[in-house]
DNA sequence: GTAGCGTTCATACACACGTTTCAATCCGCA
DNA sequence: TGCGGATTGAAACGTGTGTATGAACGCTAC
């Protein structure tokens, strides 16, 4: 008893979460129709409705089954950091503490790379369901790591904390979610074979300047001052007028008449 | 003649285009219906085809009226700045000439401030033909700016520069897609009215870093190495052995069994 | 061997989508 | 005033979606 899976010749369920993490993957939550999944997974259409009663439902049990160990195992080492070093920590350790147990996770595991795309994709998908999803389930550890940040960088004002934090996780999560990781990770190991903590380290050195730089300095504001008044004597000039589409005379179905080459 | 819109007491065309940049603006391009742009623009839902020909070529009209000035800007503002500075330019400066553009247009224009949510969700839109008209369109521009972005950093490989590049367009974009860039001014003029150059500076202090950060020094390094070890000290323990989810003992369809309160 | 339960199957439903059709309407121009 | 082309209107088409139904199947236990 308690075999999760007592019956059938089918691992079925398996084989529909798993048809449905890449579709998820390659195209996002709106592209992945039920009729998609069930014939990759080599089932019946029904089956979806039968194992997990709603295409949300599904997803949820993906998101639950791949996510909920990930922000255990972040929570575990931000305690176990805290408790360690009870004078404070860095910010780019912080953010170490979020993408460790990420990278141990999809080194280990079954499905392996695919797990950081599949974080990138869950993170930027525009669907309302997603979205959601992640401000229900995970308003707990965004909290504690907000703290954390904050006790990191006290000088920065709550509200700028939160912008610079919300930029640099829109830049992690838009980078996950291509194969742009794979190219990093293989372009870093083109070189010769990378330890594990460089790999990361290089990362969290490109994500950390965003928590902590400085606001801009005066001589930053001169470039752009200079840029700003450059802009403006070239945007007058050289522009055709204002309609700068809008193309035809008149007569019928305007559409009709801009050469229609393609499609 | 060529009054461009010669007869009907209609403004269908222009109602119809609008209302498609909000709907857009507010959830993307697949969740924008033909029969919700109609409806909100007041129009018959044969106007779309009758007037674009289809729902692509809507979009690609109005894409095209609202990125084609502004990228013509942009490379009016790059050749009149290289023209002008032929010893080279800073990384900070190019990044300025690709929004300052971008923030006249919104300031100045009709459907004022939404011209930026409209860039964010361009550029972050996942479905197939918003990327593919993106990449169609502006490859050469953004072969310019890349062009540019390497000169200013040669000692960066070009494999990396793209790498840090996307990261950086992916932040800026994730950025501007959500209300958070109304939330940075309001919050930024708070304090008291800033200059647009200020702002400019703070928002491009912010990014580029991501493009002129060193590599991971040893000393971080040696962070993430600590890291790593208390993150496999602590992974080990205190997790639910492996099937962290895959509730229930047995019998009928299971998820009729998971309390379904919400729905 | 047969009853019963969990699972699979083919099929249908209701709805939303982009697109098409064709008649009705508007408006400038003769 | 009336003709004719540009525009609008209401309705339908075909396809794809998530979901629901009921019959068939496979296995285990009696």
């Amino acid at each position: 008893m308690n075999k999760t899976q007592r019956t059938g010749h089918g691992d079925t369920r398996k084989r529909l979460l798993e048809a449905t993490e890449w579709l998820f993957i390659e195209g996002g939550y709106e592209a992945m129709s039920l009729r998609h999944i069930t014939t990759r997974a080599g089932a019946n259409l029904a089956a979806v409705n039968y194992h997990f009663g709603s295409k949300e439902a599904l997803m949820q049990e993906l998101l639950s089954q791949r996510l909920d160990p990930l922000n255990h195992d972040r929570l575990q080492l931000l305690s176990a950091c805290e408790q360690k070093h009870p004078d404070g920590l860095g910010a780019a350790a912080v953010l170490g503490m979020l993408f460790i147990p990420a990278f141990r996770l999809s080194h280990g595991n079954t499905s392996g790379p695919a797990f950081m795309r599949l974080l990138g994709r869950v993170y930027s998908d525009p669907s309302l369901f997603i979205r959601s999803y992640l401000q229900d389930h995970y308003r707990p550890i965004s909290g504690r790591f907000f703290e954390a940040f904050s006790r990191a960088l006290p000088a920065l004002p709550r509200q700028e904390l939160g912008l610079r934090l919300h930029f640099a996780l829109k830049a992690l999560s838009g980078m996950l979610a291509g194969e742009d990781m794979q190219e990093l990770i293989s372009s870093i190991n083109k070189g010769e074979t990378i330890n594990d903590a460089e790999l990361l380290a290089r990362l969290i050195s490109l994500l950390s300047p965003i928590l902590t730089a400085p606001f801009g300095t005066p001589a930053q504001v001169k470039v752009i001052e200079q840029l700003l008044e450059l802009d403006r004597s070239t945007a007058r000039t050289g522009r055709a007028a204002d309609t700068t589409h809008t193309a035809g005379e008149s007569s019928a179905p305007q559409w009709i008449k801009e050469g229609r080459l393609a499609s």
